[in-house]
DNA sequence: GCGACATAATAAGCATGCTTATTAAACGCA
DNA sequence: TGCGTTTAATAAGCATGCTTATTATGTCGC
């Protein structure tokens, strides 16, 4: 009967997340996504911003006006990519290093805290189930038709 | 190791599911957070903004521009409060009803298509953690005190 | 009754996410 | 070469969420 539940405790512990994370983190003036913007780019330094959409699953419009936050608090630095002049390729600055380390810490310690009492092998379950209900909703486009695959990358 | 997976995976499906609602109710100019005020008003009429805030898990400031838009689109209807003349009642208009039950069979068909393929009971139990996490996030605050317990009402 | 505090609603300002539209550059094909 | 299409980035405008602050009202203690 209460079957939207599931999407709504996932919502809901999504935003969450996102509460506990940002209480922690607002002394450095970071949130959850631009920590998740800052990780990707420490990965994959002089990634686009178009791929960096692609890895966050969010529109590039999206990327580019946190990139433009995290350029102005100096964290990120843009250069322009010699074989393409539409792209900018992203670099962390030094100054983000530390920070981004910093903020991994913090992640690990709100993750823990919300895992407390909960067994590793239904948390990995949980994960799985929850895979595939990230592909399930990823593949199907609302006129019925396929988009492409999920990565893992 | 990459153990904030589990944060960035529900995070990853709170949006989709989000995105997948909104395209679908895009017609109706209806979201989901919206659909799920509505569903509220409709199980508790008369409820004051505040209660509803608290039932929607979010501040009441975000409730208070939802309901300026409910409003606005003839779906909620405020009246004062006769015992309490900072308050509102919140009532669903009639037209509000058809359309929300609408809205009720569209969130079913996105649940249904997110739940294509998994098994029952590993849906349950990852129910069941995923209300442990939110219990977990909801009931720590940041210097480690504790908040109100969490309620199913 | 009055002053202190609490509570309901709201304003201002910001970040994240979206859609739609625009600009500049790259690409593809005749 | 040149025209049409695609792609990278960005602008405009909106909804949801937050924090902090303000206004009006209620409540409690003296």
């Amino acid at each position: 009967m209460d079957n939207n539940h599931i999407a709504f405790v996932i919502s809901d512990v999504a935003r969450l997340y996102r509460r506990r994370f940002d209480e922690r983190t607002r002394s450095f003036g970071i949130t959850g996504p631009q920590m998740r913007a800052l990780v990707a780019i420490m990965r994959f330094p002089g990634i686009n911003q178009g791929a960096l959409a692609d890895r966050l699953d969010v529109e590039p419009i999206t990327t580019c006006r946190m990139v433009d936050r995290l350029e102005q608090a100096n964290l990120v630095e843009r250069r322009r990519d010699p074989q393409d002049r539409r792209a900018w390729q992203l670099f962390l600055t030094e100054s983000a290093e530390p920070i981004a380390e910093q903020l991994q810490a913090i992640g690990q310690t709100v993750l823990n805290d919300s895992l407390q009492g909960i067994d590793p092998a239904a948390r990995d379950a949980a994960l799985a189930m929850l895979a595939r209900i990230r592909d399930n909703l990823t593949s199907v486009s609302p006129d019925g038709d396929t988009k492409g695959a999920v990565s893992n990358g």
